[in-house]
DNA sequence: CGAGGTTAAAACAATAAGTGAATTAACCTC
DNA sequence: GAGGTTAATTCACTTATTGTTTTAACCTCG
């Protein structure tokens, strides 16, 4: 369509001809992401950090606090040996509202957030494992018109809906191409089945990749490049994030490092290869592996059941979870050397095993990973937990809607 | 310094403030990239393929013709049903040489190239193995001085210098951090040290990211993206280049699948990690398993020996080379996995070992990869040869006699 | 308390890149 | 050679950025 294959999330922009257009497109968001990233702040000093020149700031930020999205909340406080004072300025979380759906596989959410990602409304319902795709999306349509409904949020300024689904998904066309997890979802164009249906812009994307985005703005990993995170549940996701750009490959798999074989020997994974990371270091795999122990909690093993007897001492269960450290360890120092990420956020009730499990991981990344690039990547696990995938959606909408054309919009905010 | 992490090699441009001098190279670039990758083609036609407005382009061509980067050919060959005939346009290779440098371990190798990467000049001496740091400067400016004045290329019309070296190089700043093969380059200012002494702009870069750049500009993966680039020597170098940019990491390392572990349980590699993916498919890997062997070329094995003997029918050797291929099909699969990438260029004498070879590593990756990126990836061989990494630093010297502010570069061609 | 200093923000005029519309150039066919 | 067609150029216009100047708002010190 472009030409290119859409290889980042927003090569629109990259690959697009420079217009008049683009770079103020550019710069606009420059100095919104400044005032974001670092809040009580002047325009002098955005003009300092981003290398806009004084003239353009102030005119950028005129713009911006009269669409709303930022605003001038306080006069005061001189700096150095006097001087006028600046005008310090904040992201406005109100100019925008998201709606941001987790379509999981043990459950479904939808929940309503301003523009930091604080939500105002959520409501989970089971998953929907089991129905058709029109079910399916008949679920999702409701819970979003019941969100708008009762959350109270003025319907003007939600920007649009994103929607969170684990599986191939091309999120240019917001078409989601593969599912295992939901195998009614192949090749659904779930963005325009439920655009139509609630009258706002849909956007979908891989659930691991809205993750991703919430760890970045919002999480531990805010402002890191590259960022890579790994979410571990009964299968392995991740994804890889440069310079606010997601990763996507020529057909929208890149960044994803569950099945990358890490022992040529290893046990059978479902993708029909051996010895995948995910087959490994999974959750699926610990509980498949539980299975053939002889203990109490091995009959029908869960995942806080294991890490419960973990914690009483049993022998088998610490056996079971520090070898499976090491296994993902040996898939996390894989990262370090193929990626060189300054950053390895970690998602998933897993990490919440304990010291004992994050110190193995460590060790066989620092015993297994090249020198310097693994002095060099932060590996930390996420603070933002289930939380994270929802910010994640804010961003992709927030994006979509400073990113769209100026002329295109109808500008919904302060008007 | 910038701030952000270099994450690509190119980041100035994508991170610096939208300015209209940013502007006005991106165009520039565009248009001469658009004349260069499809030859014979008219003003028009580069503004409907660029979307850039026919006014600018003929602005922007006017002013690459007047600085000699293109040249109008022809001026013939009406289109369709009548009409003006196009201008035709080409790239025009004497615009710009280039002096590129490729300090191996097996030798050293200089040649002076012209903008389509055809070498005017070539000199190979041994390799500078056992040398001190100094002297290695010293055996390479020597070699680039002959260069120039033997190769008949007018001393003006030279770019720059692009030298490409096995390890860890820091091609911002042109420093070679570290270099397993040439233990003497730790920490080495390349760059500066050359550049002081030939007077004229010094790049340096990995030799295997050189030779990723000249197979996406001059080889087999002209115009993929991504692209990863495998080049399998002693060890096993790799790149993957997105969209025109170098994927570098946050410590040079982004891109390097050599020391990825494929078999955890897998023999010790040089780096002390098990089971990496250079210990089992590299070159190196296969001389080491050969000496184990009992055959009369097992005694000193070379590749080119173990090939011809595989050609003889020797049952051992073909096992050999066959495990190999399949440790190879691996770790391929393991990139198509992770990067999912539109092409994968192979690179190095080993992929020369026949249709048999070859065709061991397309099944293990059949069979051992996902379906849909392995449907989306070319697996091809590199036609290039020994001339990539010559090529790739052409390009080099190219973008940044290209990408340099306008104003601080006194324009040496046409003046 | 007011003059002089300092920094921030706004206003203004200048610059320059891209673009649409109009014009000119170069070819075709009938 | 008239009318049609497409390419390239020219020109007037728009607009984003910028350097400079001006105004605003604070400080300190005598």
């Amino acid at each position: 369509m472009t030409g290119t294959n859409g290889v980042f999330m927003d090569d629109r922009q990259v690959s697009k001809v420079g217009s008049k257009a683009l770079l103020k497109r550019m710069n606009r968001m420059r100095v919104l992401n400044t005032v974001r990233e670092r809040a009580h702040i002047g325009r002098a000093e955005v003009a300092d950090i981003t290398g806009i020149s004084r003239a353009s700031v102030t005119y950028l930020v005129g713009e911006l606090v009269k669409d709303g999205w930022l605003i001038e909340y306080d006069k005061g406080e001189t700096t150095q040996a006097g001087g006028r004072p600046p005008i310090l300025l904040q992201f406005n979380p109100d100019a925008m509202y998201a709606v941001v759906v987790m379509i999981g596989s043990e459950r479904t959410t939808v929940a309503v957030g301003d523009g930091n990602a604080h939500m105002r409304y959520r409501e989970t319902q089971p998953s929907v494992l089991g129905r058709s795709a029109d079910e399916v999306v008949d679920v999702v349509v409701d819970m979003i018109g019941r969100a708008l409904d009762t959350s109270g949020v003025d319907r003007q300024r939600v920007g649009g809906v994103a929607i969170g689904v684990p599986g191939l998904v091309d999120a240019h066309n917001s078409i989601v191409h593969y599912s295992a997890r939901l195998p009614v979802m192949r090749d659904i164009d779930l963005g325009s089945m439920i655009a139509t249906r609630v009258g706002l812009p849909v956007m979908v994307e891989n659930e691991t990749r809205l993750i991703g985005w919430g760890e970045l703005k919002f999480g531990s990993g805010r402002g890191y490049s590259p960022l890579v995170c790994v979410s571990v549940t009964l299968g392995i996701g991740s994804c890889i994030i440069l310079e606010d750009r997601m990763l996507s490959g020529s057909s929208y798999s890149a960044g994803q490092f569950g099945h990358m074989t890490i022992d040529e020997h290893g046990p059978l994974c479902e993708c029909g290869n051996r010895g995948c990371w995910e087959a490994l270091a999974s959750s699926a795999a610990v509980l498949q592996r539980a299975r053939g122990l002889d203990a109490a909690w091995a009959a029908e093993p869960t995942i806080p059941a294991i890490l419960d007897a973990v914690k009483n001492g049993d022998r088998q269960a610490g056996k079971l979870m520090h070898e499976t450290a090491v296994h993902l360890g040996i898939g996390l120092a894989n990262i370090i050397n193929i990626v060189n990420p300054s950053i390895i956020v970690l998602h998933g009730k897993m990490f919440e095993a304990g010291d004992a499990f994050l110190q193995t991981i460590r060790q066989t990344v620092s015993s297994r990973a090249l020198k310097l690039p693994a002095l060099n990547t932060r590996l930390i696990v996420s603070e933002l937990g289930e939380q994270a995938g929802l910010a994640g959606g804010v961003t992709l909408v927030m994006r979509s809607v400073l990113e769209s054309p100026l002329e295109q919009r109808a500008n919904p905010f302060y008007v």
